[in-house]
DNA sequence: GTCTATACCCAGATAGAC
DNA sequence: GTCTATCTGGGTATAGAC
């Protein structure tokens, strides 16, 4: 049985992903809780709070996400296929909503909010997990070059594929994306 | 001099794009175009009623441009490059607020708000230009597929520089898309 | 820790004078 | 066509009883 503050971080980090973070207000999260808008504020003083417990909640778990691949996986293609793969699985969602970490960080650029870096903190989380993959397979300076592009492709085929509704599309574009990564490192290493 | 209409419809544009729709208050539009909120009522109903308006703006002007493109360049594959060339002499703006396009439909699907399709159109007519570039290469059946797929890696260019405010990045990746481009069609005909 | 009640503000939207 | 004045609702946030 959770406390009531872990419950309101976790109904707060679903509706930010499904409605925004902006368009998701105290009363929201307090129903789904079955909490009085009052008694919020004796567990978190501002909007902006709830917003960095949210961001520090997703940073731990994408910690373990990653750090559960690393163990599962043993060869480095594999493992960048577990992230290829999470696409795939989460692509009702993705579908419907976009990408947890992008649509985030693009509504807290349009604000101006100053939690953007601490959000941007989740891509690089992915960044350098990639990255050290294609350093054990061997690119060197290109590895962080590589995860970037990776991260950016997987961007581009959740945007297209929320604005189009398009679940379709994830499966293709990932399918894209394996064979890209075979191609450029056809024996697990680099040409 | 343009009319307060055509004023109002400007300035929107505008303040979407740079602080996103919903946080756009009729206050900042009509401060803009110096303007009384109770006179913003004559012009127009509701706020929706702006958003179309301003789609139908962007869904001229994108036409404007794209026909501008096709008189410009004469071969597809320079056209193709016109397109990956907009991403670059929009980069200060691209960093600073993303795409105004993927933004534009990132936000209205968290909304759940009926402008979505009209929004996405934005997408279809670069989607059916691009397509019809591809489609005078030689690509036959795969020309939509491939133009989705240049639509969507502009679009994580967009969000990773974004959500990084790095510009250079987009320098880097259009290279990168040019790059592709040219292997796709070496000789401006498919393999 | 949880509740009710409430303050305060700003949003979208309307009415009616000029 | 533009203005001022105003309504109504919802948002964040606070005070204070239980």
């Amino acid at each position: 049985m959770p406390d009531t503050r872990s419950q309101i971080v976790e109904a707060a980090d679903k509706l930010f992903y499904e409605r925004g973070y902006e368009h998701t207000s105290f009363a929201d999260i307090a129903a789904v809780v079955g909490l009085s808008r009052g008694n919020f504020y004796y567990h978190f003083k501002t909007k902006d709070d709830i917003l960095e417990a949210v961001i520090d909640l997703r940073k731990s778990r994408t910690q373990v996400l990653l750090e559960g691949w690393a163990e599962q996986a043993h060869t480095p293609i594999e493992r960048l296929d577990r992230f290829i793969g999470m696409m795939v699985m989460n692509s009702p969602k993705i579908r419907r909503h976009g990408c947890p970490v992008g649509t985030l960080c693009t509504e807290l650029a349009k604000l101006e909010h100053p939690a953007l870096p601490n959000a941007g903190m989740l891509f690089t989380l992915f960044r350098q997990w990639l990255a050290a993959q294609f350093t054990q397979l061997g690119f060197g300076g290109k590895a962080d070059g590589l995860a970037m592009q990776l991260l950016a492709r997987s961007q581009g085929i959740a945007t297209m594929a929320n604005a189009f509704d398009d679940e379709e599309f994830i499966r293709q574009e990932t399918e894209q994306l394996r064979v890209w990564l075979r191609a450029l490192a056809p024996t697990g290493q680099p040409n």
